[in-house]
RNA sequence: GAGCUCGUAGCUCAGUCGGUUAGAGCGCUAGGUUGUGGCCCUAGAGGCCGUGGGUUCAAUUCCCAUCGGGCUCCCCA
């Protein structure tokens, strides 16, 4: 096919009429799911500064170091945002919204922004939606904003996860750990695969998650964060799966877990998906108590996640569930004439009053055309209006299903549809 | 950022061991039924064979580059 002289960019999809009713059935369970939960929407810009997400997310990501489009005009440096958490952070901080009394529930979704090669489950422009709870360090926070996120994907039907969680702990004890790591590494540095010796200084806690197989025995027999927690991390994390328990999430315990993003701090999880391929995270989150302070804000303990909708779309196609409804439309007028087409333009407008979706031809097309694009439109009934109708009053209502007809005046098809 | 792989009608794909007018199914438009859809029949529209360059008498076919898709790595949602 002979490219057309525009196109989207790359990593840059278009959602289409087909696809769209998926997303709008996916945007509205989450929402409800949110309302049940007392989550409050925030938007913020699609652009945020660069700074904020430099220091936010962390210079040393992945996410900042190569992955961000970022641009500048006049004095200012715009960043299309890779993630939500740091401008809702912002936006926290900006509006003084610990103000507002209490924590703040706040969930989120819209298109983020990452430079990377495309493959499946992973787009340059792509969509998330996400929690985060601001203001608490209690570990009933955590497990609620993990309850919100299995609740989306045991709704929808998506069954078939994994919960992985580890607590990476507060920065003291993630130093202590970094160290004891490097220790245990040292002796071994040169049998290490190339890439886990470039982490070793800099992020030794990603030596944990290689997947280069003269890794694996290190890896196994590493000492685990767990054993570096202070007293504090360890009853929270503890409390953490309690609260699980209770709740009667499965979840898998997973030392080795570590995440992309600076910020995180004790609780760190990850939901998995067998139905995804490589790109297999659903969701991913954590708590991350020093963000607000680091951004400039008052001291605040945070929790949220945030989880990959495209992912979840291709987890539905894997697992054949249909999110959203074939299209459809309650009435078609078929039109014979110019005397028809003035009528039906007019009695659209009385359908759609009495509530009920309607549409007609803009093509001057034969009746059976008409027909065939009302099946195509999968209308429940058709109008059938040409001359004789107009004279009498009395239209030819079909059941498009049925294929049975009847002489109808046009409120008595109105009342007989409504 | 790296490796592999693919790229022919709107969609799914044949095909050309380089050689006159490039095919199918579905979809689309129209007719068969001058006022009736879904099935059937017929016809039509729609392709510089992703793009650029090279080799050649001749390239959709071979070579190179590039763009785009897929898979993998890295990383993440």
């Amino acid at each position: 096919m002979a490219k057309p002289k525009y196109t989207s960019h790359i990593g840059m999809v278009d959602i289409l009429p087909d696809e769209s009713p998926k997303w709008r059935a996916l945007e509205n369970i989450i929402h409800e799911e949110a309302k049940k939960f007392n989550f409050e929407e925030i938007r913020t810009p699609i652009m945020e500064q660069t700074e904020l997400i430099v220091r936010g997310v962390g210079q040393l990501t992945d996410i900042v170091s190569k992955e961000i489009f970022a641009f500048e005009k006049g004095d200012s440096h715009y960043v299309l945002r890779p993630e939500l958490t740091a401008p809702v952070v912002r936006a926290f901080v900006e509006h003084h919204m610990e103000q507002r009394g209490g924590s703040q529930k706040l969930y989120y979704m819209g298109p983020m922004f990452r430079a990377e090669r495309p493959q499946k489950g992973r787009q340059r422009q792509f969509h998330q939606f996400g929690v985060e709870i601001m203001g608490s360090d209690d570990p009933i926070a955590d497990v609620e904003c993990i309850a919100f996120m299995i609740r989306i994907y045991e709704r929808i039907g998506i069954k078939n996860y994994n919960l992985k969680i580890n607590s990476i702990g507060d920065p003291e004890s993630r130093e202590a750990y970094k160290q004891a790591l490097r220790d245990y590494l040292k002796p071994n540095f040169d049998k290490l695969s190339e890439l886990s010796q470039k982490r070793f200084e800099k992020n030794p806690l990603r030596i944990l998650d290689s997947k280069e197989p003269e890794d694996q025995d290190f890896i196994k027999n590493a000492p685990v964060i767990n054993d570096f927690l202070n007293q504090e991390s360890e009853d929270h994390f503890k409390k953490v799966l309690a609260y699980l328990d209770e709740l009667d999430i499965s979840y898998t315990t997973d030392p080795h877990l570590v995440r992309g993003m600076d910020y995180y701090t004790r609780t760190a999880f990850e939901l998995i998906s067998p139905d995804l391929g490589s790109q297999d995270a659903l969701a991913g989150g954590g708590r991350y108590d020093l963000l607000v302070e680091e951004i400039g804000g008052p001291y605040t303990p945070a929790v949220g996640f945030a989880a990959g909708m495209e992912r979840l779309m291709i987890a539905c196609e894997e697992l054949d569930i249909k999110l959203a409804d074939e299209k459809s439309v309650d009435v078609y007028f078929v039109t014979l004439g110019e005397a028809a087409r003035k009528w039906a333009l007019s009695h659209l407008s009385k359908t759609r009053e009495a509530g009920l979706s309607a549409t007609m031809d803009y093509l001057g097309r034969s009746m059976k055309a008409q027909m065939k694009d009302a099946n195509r439109e999968n209308a429940r009934y058709t109008i059938i209006i040409g001359d004789n109708e107009l004279e009498q009053g009395k239209f030819t209502l079909r059941n498009m299903k049925e294929s049975e007809e009847a002489q109808l005046s046009f409120d008595e098809i109105v009342e007989r549809l409504r």
